[in-house]
DNA sequence: CACATTCTGAATCATTTGTTTCAAAATGCG
DNA sequence: CGCATTTTGAAACAAATGATTCAGAATGTG
């Protein structure tokens, strides 16, 4: 009976995703969104919602796609710490090569801590990347690429923040050196 | 000749670090800068400046605080291994009470991209940190404390890096053992 | 086709934003 | 004291903000 939705919903929040993840949620206005997504901003509150449900959807989006490359790494058939190499140096590449830095990091310092609900899709993200990062670790041990004496958890743990702080010290030094030289110790104490 | 300033312009100051630190830069208003700084917005206007102003002279005064500590620090009588030991455990206990991150990490996120002043701010911050950090691991190297194996300035940048993910993960997950955990076995790495 | 229903666009809303104005109050110096 | 000078406080500014309104355009179903 009634007319249709005219925009893609899924390409209007990516186009607000880049926005949200460029200028941080207070640091973007309405305007900037809409102009971003190309509709009007009564389509907006029609569709999706107000300001934060479209953050929700922004970085909920952005955790999915996180996910699906993931995903798509368990499935090589390189080995469990080749797999893991080759995560840890595409971040490397990730981080010294783009401006911005990665939008849930951001959004953990800049939201988190008074949104549950964004903290809470947050937390689901890093326990994603935990239960990956510990399985290729087991995999790995068990295959007897990385020594039986290392601690899964706490070395998946130790990497994710590393890559943290990676983030936060090429915003500040723009040293990619820095970076590859950290993630080449690192690599070369997992891999003995 | 003229009438004095009436506000103790180091103390409100603090108070504008502290909201700047707890809302981030574009998360806080003029209104609430002036509430917390007990001041009129003239007199703001005419003693400091604008709001961006007002957000370096707050940074700048976290970094001297932060400086401040590591001198002291410096100063202690301990080997140097016990106060770097001391320093990441007191860190790990900032970390793990206050709901509130490190104001240079969030800011780093948050505006260090678009503001070239936060950036160098930030900048020597961290290079003071840096310079903290191997001075220490340096010292522990001569008194044979630490391996003289170890790379001292690559030991500092990972725990600079380190730190900074803590935090992170510490508002993702509130898990301080998490943390703990972590910090435990880098000095466990770094004391043999 | 015709109609009911939904979506769209432009305009507009009330607040809030960062900033400025200016009269009145305060203060040091002669 | 009295004057010149500066700070202060309340009010107000224009612009931007997040959000809403509503007439008209669009569309699937009967």
């Amino acid at each position: 009976m009634p007319r249709n939705v005219a925009f893609n919903e899924e390409q209007a929040i990516q186009y607000a995703m880049e926005v949200f993840w460029e200028k941080g949620y207070n640091g973007t206005s309405l305007r900037d969104l809409t102009d971003a997504m190309k509709i009007n901003s009564s389509s907006l509150y029609n569709t999706i919602g107000d300001k934060q449900e479209l953050f929700v959807r922004c970085i909920r989006h952005y955790t999915e796609l996180r996910n699906k490359d993931l995903q798509r790494r368990i499935k090589s058939n390189a080995s469990p710490l080749q797999i893991l190499i080759q995560y840890i140096n595409d971040a490397v590449t990730l981080i010294t090569s783009k401006a911005n830095s990665c939008m849930a990091v951001k959004t953990a310092f800049e939201v988190a801590n008074k949104d549950v609900r964004i903290k809470e899709i947050l937390k689901l993200d890093g326990e994603n990347t935990y239960r990956f990062l510990c399985l290729l670790i087991n995999s790995a041990i068990r295959q007897k690429e990385i020594s039986d004496t290392e601690n899964p958890e706490l070395l998946a743990d130790y990497l994710m923040s590393m890559l943290t702080g990676w983030y936060e010290s090429y915003i500040v030094h723009k040293d990619a050196d820095k970076i590859r030289n950290m993630a080449q110790y690192f690599i070369h104490q997992l891999s003995k």
